[in-house]
DNA sequence: TGAATGATGCGCT
DNA sequence: GCGCATCATTCAT
């Protein structure tokens, strides 16, 4: 039994958001056929406060949909090559947000696997660049409202997970928010 | 097995 | 120009 996850669930505290999702399944609805992927790795960046935060230094053009409302995606360029996306979170006004960084592939391998077809079935997904390289996301898909039929999120009955909450990956500032959170059993998690 | 580096776009100082 | 919420490859131990 599954069910989609609807915009309350985002418009909440973002590290409450960031424990529940562990777990879920992210399904999208590419040109080549619909892909999902269980959720095991996330971070949050949240508010003006946090200067890892794209938000830390206001309100930009690339960074607005972050202020938004929740429950949409936030997916930006790093390195000049690799995406990330993000679950944005909290009420609007309020810049916060979720980048996933890692999970299971679950449907459509054949699909992603076009995208890298070096990796294996088990790492595919293991980073927020790889994530989005397999699963064909620019930031054309940026803003999207994942309450609707392409990009969204889905819960399933029993599925318990040990999470690990640690230092954030790939930051100089506000290492000391432990704002990482991943599922200790899972293969998939970035970083070995 | 680990550290260093190159690729490369774009928003900010 | 500089510096990034990265990854794959190369070079050194």
């Amino acid at each position: 039994m599954s069910k989609k996850i609807l915009r309350s669930f985002y418009n909440r505290d973002t590290l409450e958001v960031a424990q529940d999702i562990l777990g879920k399944y992210i399904v999208y609805n590419s040109p080549s056929g619909e892909i999902s992927a269980r959720i095991v790795e996330v971070e949050a960046y949240i508010g003006e406060n946090d200067p890892a935060c794209h938000a830390a230094r206001g309100m930009t053009s690339r960074n607005e949909i972050m202020f938004g409302q929740a429950g949409f995606s936030y997916i930006y360029l790093i390195y000049g090559m690799y995406n990330c996306l993000n679950f944005v979170t909290e009420k609007k006004g309020f810049p916060a947000a979720l980048l996933l960084r890692a999970a299971e592939i679950v449907d459509g391998f054949e699909v992603v696997v076009k995208n890298n077809p070096q990796k294996s079935k088990s790492r595919i997904l293991s980073g927020p660049g790889l994530f989005c390289k397999a699963f064909g996301l620019t930031k054309e898909h940026n803003g999207l409202d994942l309450t609707q039929e392409i990009l969204y999120v889905e819960s399933h009955d029993n599925n318990k997970v040990e999470i690990i909450q640690s230092e954030r990956i790939g930051i100089s500032n506000g290492k000391e928010h432990l704002w990482r959170f991943y599922d200790k059993n899972s293969q998939a998690v970035s970083q070995k």
